[in-house]
DNA sequence: CTGAAAGCGCTTACAG
DNA sequence: CTGAAAGCGCTTACAG
């Protein structure tokens, strides 16, 4: 049961090994002739490549890396990155490269990772995740020479090509409308501040408040968990000064969140606003279902997947910014005299029960 | 900037570069002062073994496949994957083992994935999951002979190594359970009826509530969705002879469920009891938290690698039963005279709040 | 215990 | 346009 090389295809074809490599690669150096014979050998024989033979010779993979260093209580529950997984399928998908795909515990596990990764040339590149501020990733990647892209950034992504979103112009725009809806106190259950990210959306948000004139706004640090998440929600909401709206950085925060105004019996969105920085089914499981910030995560996913490969294609490094995440106004939130934001049948549900 | 190959090692140490892969694979072949002065220089030069090479002359890969045929929104929500996924690595990084992962859509596309990493070498055998009734990937992989284990089963599984959790069991003391409480009307929001699990605990249901003298059991299939489930829930909670208890098969719908009772205006657990099958964290994140059937998805997925790996050894199918899944009831639970199930500090608010 | 050699299945300069 | 050959970096019988 032994499975066609080149070899038989060659000796069938009556042509030498090399005549059939180029046939099949597409390459030039046979005539349309040959080439056609030799196609039709291989696929009478059902001749497919040997990845290992042909990773050898080549010395290229076809393959990319992702690792994820986070605890997987948390991911299991973060559809982000089953949604920026399956963006990176589709396109490994399209061009028929394989992912390699590995959770760890932290950064120094991570860099670990790629260090066996690249010197086994096990991958031709790898698609890195929450950049920190101060990122040991970046310089080992460089040093290395393992082709990588950065989702996240620009800054702070060293020489490293990067797919952003403006968090900056995001959080401005919906600081703004919650000013609109007439929200002065609006406070903030935000991400690591180690994160690169939630530093962005720190400075945006603080600038924004400023300039539109409201109180100070506070900005309650949490590690993205749910249970940080609703602790950071307790704690706001028992202020004397309590706010009228929570943004959260994450989906995870934002329901437990709910759950909590529900324990302190307080009614969304009547007492208090809430948005999700970064919408998924969870935001819609949720009763009200929650006003939220949409991206196309999985479009992100394959963005990141296209700049790589070029990069493994010898592309010089760049900065691309995809698509700013944008509101959907769903039931949580409303203007702060009490009228609900939008017709949304579930909202106006929320609105009719609650009030 | 080359990297040191064994041939190097060889030449260095003055031995054979047979000498040297028997050495640094912890053969027999070489004695052990050889075999010291080998590793030395090895270590010395940072050599690391070129995955392709050994790939293609032992014809292993060290890599096993995973995938997944869902829609990544679906996916996304579901944490038992990401938990899944985990513990395979987990497994996977003490054996020095990768994992290739790809999400595709449906089991057409996953058999020609099978097909394509197998005629390429590209993994060294799979971890099938979401077994079907009528299931034809267990066929294929039989013809192909690509080492498979079944995270399911064991009906079902054809002759291939199963691991399976013995949800017959589970469903019968979940329904006891509940009949303890006094529930005499016990619906189900189920999963696709095509799926093998879905059946065993259909079956367990009916068999269990007319063994306990319960009322007619009621299964809506839905598709492990949020919107479906919602919808099955509004259907069960209108009909003139409403359920006291619910059991969902996934955490998601139960999640969506929770949300319907809130839309519907009825009190959990006061009106109705409600069961997630898989616990997650989503289960802690509504409010009241959700009772649900745990077990142990991490190690679920370690144990599969590890019967895996068995298989590619050369080891018999096998029958190897998991983890039962256990109650952990919380607070969506209660009597049917409305006394709440324990006391769990939310379960506890919850009924102070809603009664 | 050790060495020399063949071979895994491709790709890719290098000659014709 | 085509062929013969070397080589990618390992592993593994096969002799000594």
């Amino acid at each position: 049961v032994k499975r066609p090389t080149i070899a038989d295809i060659a000796q069938r074809a009556n042509v030498s090994k090399g005549a059939v490599s180029y046939a099949l690669n597409g390459q030039p150096g046979v005539s349309a002739a040959t080439r056609k014979r030799i196609l039709a050998i291989a696929a009478e024989l059902g001749w497919t490549p040997n990845s290992a033979a042909r990773a050898l010779s080549a010395s290229r993979s076809d393959t990319i890396g992702l690792v994820l260093a986070r605890p997987a209580s948390t991911l299991g529950l973060e559809p982000f990155f089953m949604e920026f997984i399956s963006g990176i399928q589709a396109e490994l998908q399209l061009r028929s490269r394989g992912l390699l795909f590995q959770v760890v515990a932290d950064h120094a596990e991570e860099v670990a990772v790629y260090r066996r990764w690249w010197s086994a040339r096990s991958v031709d590149g790898v698609v890195v995740v929450d950049l920190d501020v101060e990122d040991a990733r970046v310089g080992v990647l460089s040093d290395l020479g393992l082709p990588a892209v950065v989702a996240g950034g620009p800054v702070g992504a060293g020489s490293l090509t990067t797919i952003w979103t403006d968090d900056d112009a995001a959080m401005t725009n919906l600081v703004e409308y919650l000013a609109a809806l007439g929200h002065q106190r609006i406070a903030r259950v935000g991400g690591p501040p180690r994160m690169r990210h939630t530093r962005t959306r720190t400075e945006a948000f603080e600038r924004a408040t400023v300039r539109l004139g409201l109180r100070a706004a506070q900005t309650v640090d949490t590690d993205f968990s749910d249970d940080v998440g609703a602790r950071a929600t307790r704690a706001l909401l028992s202020s004397p000064d309590r706010p009228t709206a929570i943004i959260f950085d994450n989906d995870v925060m934002a329901v437990a969140g709910i759950g909590v105004t529900a324990e302190m019996g307080l009614s969304v969105p009547a007492d208090v606003s809430l948005v999700a920085w970064d919408d998924s089914v969870l935001c819609r499981l949720t009763h009200p279902p929650l006003t939220a910030l949409n991206r196309n995560v999985s479009a992100y996913g394959a963005h990141s997947v296209r700049r790589l490969l070029e990069v493994v294609g010898g592309a010089d490094p760049g900065s691309y910014r995809d698509a700013t995440p944008s509101l959907v106004p769903r039931g949580t939130t409303t203007r702060i005299d009490g009228a609900i934001t939008q017709d949304h049948p579930a909202g106006v549900r929320a609105g009719v029960i609650r009030s």
